[in-house]
RNA sequence: GGAGAAUUGGCAGAGUGGUCGAAUGCACUGGUCUUGAAAACCAGCGUACCGCAAGGUACCGGGGGUUCGAAUCCCUCAUUCUCCGCCA
C-alpha cells in the first residue's frame, strides 16, 4: 500500500509512475484525496465534539464526588444530544476510512525510475546474459521424459493421492530436491542470511501485511475451519516476522532465509505451460528477504541479484537477467528483476527466480519501521527473492545437463548425494 | 478436547467505574557532582492521527456492548499458564 502522505504531496509523479504500468490511477487518486480531505474534515469535527464529551463527562465526575447530584444529572441531560451526533461522526469518519483503504488497496506500487513503460512480457528489458546454449549433439528431450524414464518424479501418483500439479518425487529424483535445498541454504548462510523455519500456515493479517490479500485472494488455499492460509511463498511467514516491528536505530540490515513448501491455486492454467515441473500447485523454495534501511535498498537489491547469479553458475546454467517492465511488474513490487534459464528441449525460457524491492509497500501494511536519527519511526524497505525455487531448477538440470545415457549432476551438489550422475 | 487462572508502557508490577495515558521499581537518555568512573541527586523517557502552532483525539491482548464516563462491568475471539484427557 502506497502511503496517503505521498499522494498527498507528490500526487502527479504517483500517477506519472503509474502509468508505466499502463494503469491510469487519476480518478482513484482525485477520489482517495477528495474523501481524504472530507475525512480529515469530519475528524477534526469528531475529536471536537469527543473532547467536549470528555470535559462534561470529567465534570459530571467532580459533581458527584461534591454530592452535588442535582447538577450532575443536570449535566447529563446535556450529552444525550452530543452523544447521538458524536456517533454519527464516528460512523461518518470510520466510513470515510474504510472508503479510503480500499481505494488504497487498489493502486500498485510505482515503478522504479529505471523502470521501463510497457504492457507485458515482451517489452521486459534483459539486462545481463550468462553462458551459452549447451551442444548436445542429439535431440534433446524434456524433462518429464527423463523424469520418467529415470523414475525420478511421478506425476500420475500425485494425481492419485491429491491432484493435478502435485508431483510424487521418488529415489533419485526426490534426493536431488533435498540436496538443491540443502544447498540453497548453504549458499544463503554463505551470505549472511539467517536461516529460519517458518509455519507454512498462515492468518489473515499476515496475507494481508505482504499483500497477498486482498488483491490475490483466489491465489491462494484457504482453510475456513481454522481462518488459515496456505502460504503461495515463503516471503509472507518470513516478511511477517517483521510486522508490527520498529527497529530501535538506523543501523540495520536484515537479513534471512527459510525453505518452505510453497502452494499455488493456480487457477485457469493449461496446456503445455502447465506441462510436468512447469507449473504446480505444491513445490518447494528457498527464498531470501531482507528488511533494509532506504537508503540501502538499492545495493541490497544488486547483492540479491548477485547471489542469484553466483547460484545459477555454480548450477552451470545458461541464464539471462530480465529487468521487468511496469505492466510486468508484480502489483506490490516497485522493481524485479526475473531470471530465465533457456530450455533447448522445450525451445523456451523458464523462469527461475524473481527477484522484488518493495520500497515502503509491504513495510506501510506491515508497520514495519526505524527509529531513524531525529527519533522519529520511518518505514523500512523491504525486499524478497527466490534463491531458488525447485521445479523449475530441477527441470532445467535435467534437460540442460543431459547425455545420451543420463543426467550428469553438476559439482557443487555432489556433497549432499551419493552419487553424480543420473 | 474438557475445567480453571491470566493478558496493563522496553521489562517487572500497581490500579476493580470518575481529574488514569496510567503509581512505583528497573532499564534507557540528558544534566549536576567527580581528575575519571561508580554512587547519589535533578530532569526526560510509549504509539498513531488531526493541527502552522497552542492543543486535541485514540490506544491498558483483538473486536463489540453497557454508561454522562471503562484499564476497571458484560459479550466474543485470540494467546499464555495450571490440571485432566489424547498424541507424533
Amino acid at each position: 500500500m502506497l502511503e496517503i502522505q505521498r499522494l498527498r504531496s507528490e500526487k502527479e509523479s504517483v500517477i506519472e509512475g503509474l502509468k508505466k504500468r499502463h494503469f491510469d490511477a487519476t480518478e482513484i487518486v482525485n477520489s482517495i484525496l477528495s474523501k481524504d480531505e472530507q475525512w480529515r474534515l469530519e475528524m477534526a469535527k469528531l475529536q471536537e465534539v469527543s473532547s467536549k464529551m470528555n470535559q462534561i463527562s470529567k465534570q459530571i465526575g467532580f459533581l458527584f464526588k461534591e454530592g452535588k447530584a442535582a447538577e450532575a444529572n443536570e449535566a447529563k441531560t446535556q450529552t444525550s444530544v452530543l452523544k447521538t451526533v458524536e456517533a454519527e461522526l464516528k460512523e461518518k469518519v470510520d466510513d470515510l476510512q474504510a472508503e479510503i483503504t480500499e481505494l488504497m488497496y487498489q493502486l500498485p506500487n510505482v515503478p522504479n525510475e529505471l523502470v521501463k513503460v510497457g504492457k507485458s512480457e515482451q517489452d521486459n528489458e534483459t539486462v545481463f546474459e550468462h553462458g551459452t546454449e549447451p551442444d548436445f549433439g542429439f535431440k534433446a528431450i524434456p524433462h518429464w521424459e527423463i523424469a520418467d524414464k529415470f523414475n525420478l518424479i511421478d506425476f500420475e501418483l500425485g494425481v492419485k493421492i491429491t491432484g493435478a500439479g502435485f508431483p510424487v518425487y521418488i529415489g533419485k529424483g526426490a534426493k536431488l530436491q533435498r540436496a538443491l535445498i540443502a544447498f540453497f541454504l548453504d549458499e544463503a548462510e554463505k551470505n549472511g542470511y539467517v536461516e529460519h523455519q517458518a509455519p507454512i500456515l498462515v492468518n489473515e493479517d499476515s496475507a494481508m501485511g505482504t499483500g497477498q490479500l486482498p488483491d490475490k485472494e483466489g491465489q491462494m488455499y484457504y482453510m475456513p475451519v481454522d481462518d488459515f492460509y496456505l502460504i503461495p511463498t515463503g516471503e509472507v511467514p518470513l516478511t511477517n516476522i517483521y510486522r508490527n516491528v520498529i527497529l530501535p536505530n538506523e543501523d540495520f540490515s536484515i537479513k534471512i532465509t527459510g525453505y518452505t513448501p510453497c502452494f499455488r491455486r493456480e487457477a485457469g492454467s493449461y496446456g503445455k505451460d502447465v506441462r510436468g515441473l512447469n507449473r504446480l500447485h505444491q513445490f518447494d523454495k528457498v527464498e531470501i528477504v531482507r528488511v533494509e534501511h532506504p537508503d540501502n535498498s538499492e545495493k541490497a537489491l544488486n547483492e540479491m541479484i548477485d547471489h542469484v547469479k553466483g547460484l545459477l553458475e555454480k548450477l552451470g546454467l545458461q541464464y539471462r537477467i530480465l529487468r521487468l517492465c511496469g505492466g510486468d511488474t508484480g502489483f506490490a513490487a516497485a522493481m524485479t528483476y526475473d531470471f530465465e534459464v533457456y530450455s533447448a528441449a522445450q525451445d523456451k525460457w523458464l523462469e527461475v527466480s524473481s527477484v522484488s524491492r518493495f520500497d515502503t509497500f509491504q513495510s506501510t501494511r506491515l508497520k514495519l519501521r526505524f527509529k531513524n536519527a531525529d527519533k522519529k519511526s520511518q518505514l523500512c524497505h523491504t525486499l524478497n527473492g527466490s534463491a531458488l525455487a525447485l521445479p523449475r531448477i530441477v527441470a532445467s538440470l535435467l534437460e540442460n545437463h543431459q547425455t545420451e545415457n543420463g543426467v550428469n549432476i553438476p559439482e557443487c551438489l555432489h556433497k549432499y548425494l551419493n552419487f553424480t550422475k543420473i
